[in-house]
DNA sequence: TTGTAGGCGTTATCAT
DNA sequence: ATGATAACGCCTACAA
């Protein structure tokens, strides 16, 4: 069933058919319905190759994500599946190796699937920095922040990483903690682990509590496993400490669980704050104390921003949106 | 840059460029040799869209994954992303809402994506029974098993789901659990759900233990809400019970959850066994008892299955695959 | 082994 | 408002 089925069917020419297909105006009431009637009835779907063949361009969105097993990433994936069903594109997912080279993989698939505008959900400054300049389409980094990298295509949505971590310290330090480690990521990699580090620190300094980063900060993958390592080197260590301070959720349930097997009870023992607010998070006992990112509004602002982009090719902008609070039974007072 | 710009720079006809790029016979070595560096060099890929509008069929295998929240299906997806990147075909992942009818959607993404092969994470017999016969590709079921759905083009590939079931309960009852509650599935609509039901039951009968479908089991969704709500429903009911059997470890999670705030310990008070395997489970406290789905051979063999579907136009088949069981701290003898 | 040319289904330009 | 027609880039008979 092609477009000149369709006009033979409808007594129309091909022309007339595409553009009552394509809302195209100059096309009468009377032929616009019948056509679409008989489009429908009979099930027919414009193919999408020879459009997108005849066009050069493609309605694809590409949402590339570091880190399959990665909640959060998931629940925003859903959120953006759910916001470009309804618009006029069309969202391609890939995930690849949280080590992997993100701008790598994206100038591949940019050359074989030539989508219109890409979304990176999690990215390594150090790949944007080299390799960037070679991406010319809309991008959107998602949940980093990107102002430090001053490409006229890149934007970026984030949460306000440094006061999150701030809030997060502040959590610690308002119940009496004055002894805080943090595990975190790798800050010379990922910006989101520089600012998570950054306003963690501004905290403690704005307490007068003291910190030594060589002691009492791991930089490690944000997963439950190395959660749970950081941990385990923390305590080899012998570092003391009152209370976790965890730059994600799943390294604070790695975190909970080597103290656990160390005999330290959380909260009893020691305090625990993570960041996401995953929902798994509520299911747990203790349940996580966490700062929540603001799912929603990160990946509709991705569309609007990549979208006027696209459509309208406006500049690249950074925002950051506000995060939520979340004091549960992760903590104590001291 | 296309195919006859590569002629013209090679100096060969756009034919014998095609024929070297697609690997066909009758290309001389130097030919081939030249073409291949060329192309390379300049970075050329070929239009896809051209491609598939020429050769009327797609690469694109789709898997349709209902519940993106589903952490199994997303360790799934990664095994299957990986195998059929060194394969000749691309995999495109569609999620839709648990409740949703994949069937449909199924349909409606073939007539817009044109796939060759089809893999459903999650399916609803109900929905397969009523439609499926409206889709003509290959496909396979994952996880889900699909024999009782006798369509000559419907596969499945999934653990044996009544045996893991009766391997769970097994587990307990060898610790002298006799007073079992199970929080599963909707075993009308779903086919593992029944599985599970039935397994766990065998397992009870087989042992003498006496179990009341109507008190003793709650039929909910797979998340960790529902396992939550059905613990606190049998509770709530007064239900007497040693030991929760959960149809899946995010029911567990909820069911663990649940029994903390009534003020009983796992596993001191009440034994929790889940199903899935999924990494988590390692870090909870307690660790989860759970059986093991075998996802990367599952994530094989459906792969493998599809392929020679669509390749060899194999018939359909059914494989049942083993699981592996793991004792861990969410479990105690009465 | 290599070259040539028709056509896949659509859009868009140009007439009518 | 509608109709005819030339591309879009590729594959594949078929001819050389």
């Amino acid at each position: 069933m092609t477009i000149k089925d369709l006009a033979k069917k409808t007594g129309y020419a091909v022309g007339t058919v595409s553009r009552a297909l394509n809302n195209h105006p100059n096309v009468s009431p009377t032929a616009r319905e019948t056509i679409l009637r008989v489009a429908k009835e009979s099930g027919f779907e414009l193919n999408i190759n020879a459009k997108q063949l005849k066009q050069q361009r493609t309605t694809t969105i590409l949402a590339v994500v570091k880190g399959i097993g990665n909640e959060l990433f998931a629940q925003i994936v859903e959120q953006l599946q759910a916001l470009l069903a309804q618009s006029p594109y069309h969202l391609a997912v890939d995930y690849l190796d949280e080590d992997k080279n993100e701008v790598h993989r994206a100038i591949q698939l940019c050359r074989e699937k030539k989508p219109i505008g890409l979304l990176f959900l999690g990215g390594n400054r150090q790949f944007f920095a080299e390799d960037f300049s070679k991406i010319d389409i809309p991008c959107v980094l998602v949940t980093n922040e990107a102002s430090g990298l001053p490409f006229p295509n890149l934007s970026s949505v984030s949460m306000d990483d440094r006061k999150a971590a701030y809030a997060a310290a502040e959590i610690l330090i308002r119940r009496g903690h004055r002894k805080i480690a943090m595990i975190g990521g790798f800050r010379e990699v990922s910006v989101t682990s520089r600012l998570r580090y950054e306003g963690f620190r501004q905290a403690l300094e704005d307490h007068q509590i003291p910190f030594d980063p060589q002691q009492d900060y791991q930089g490690v993958r944000f997963s439950y496993q190395d959660g749970y390592r950081a941990t385990m080197a923390l305590l080899d260590a012998g570092r003391q400490f009152t209370a976790i301070f965890a730059a994600a959720d799943v390294m604070a349930i790695g975190a909970i669980r080597a103290l656990r097997e160390r005999g330290l009870h959380v909260p009893r023992d020691v305090s625990v704050v993570g960041v996401d607010g995953l929902p798994l998070g509520d299911y747990l006992v203790p349940r996580l104390s966490t700062i929540q990112q603001p799912i929603q509004e990160i990946a509709q602002r991705s569309i609007a921003i990549l979208c006027s982009c696209i459509e309208l090719q406006a500049p690249a902008c950074h925002e950051i949106l506000p995060f939520g609070e979340k004091e549960s039974e992760s903590i104590c007072n001291i």
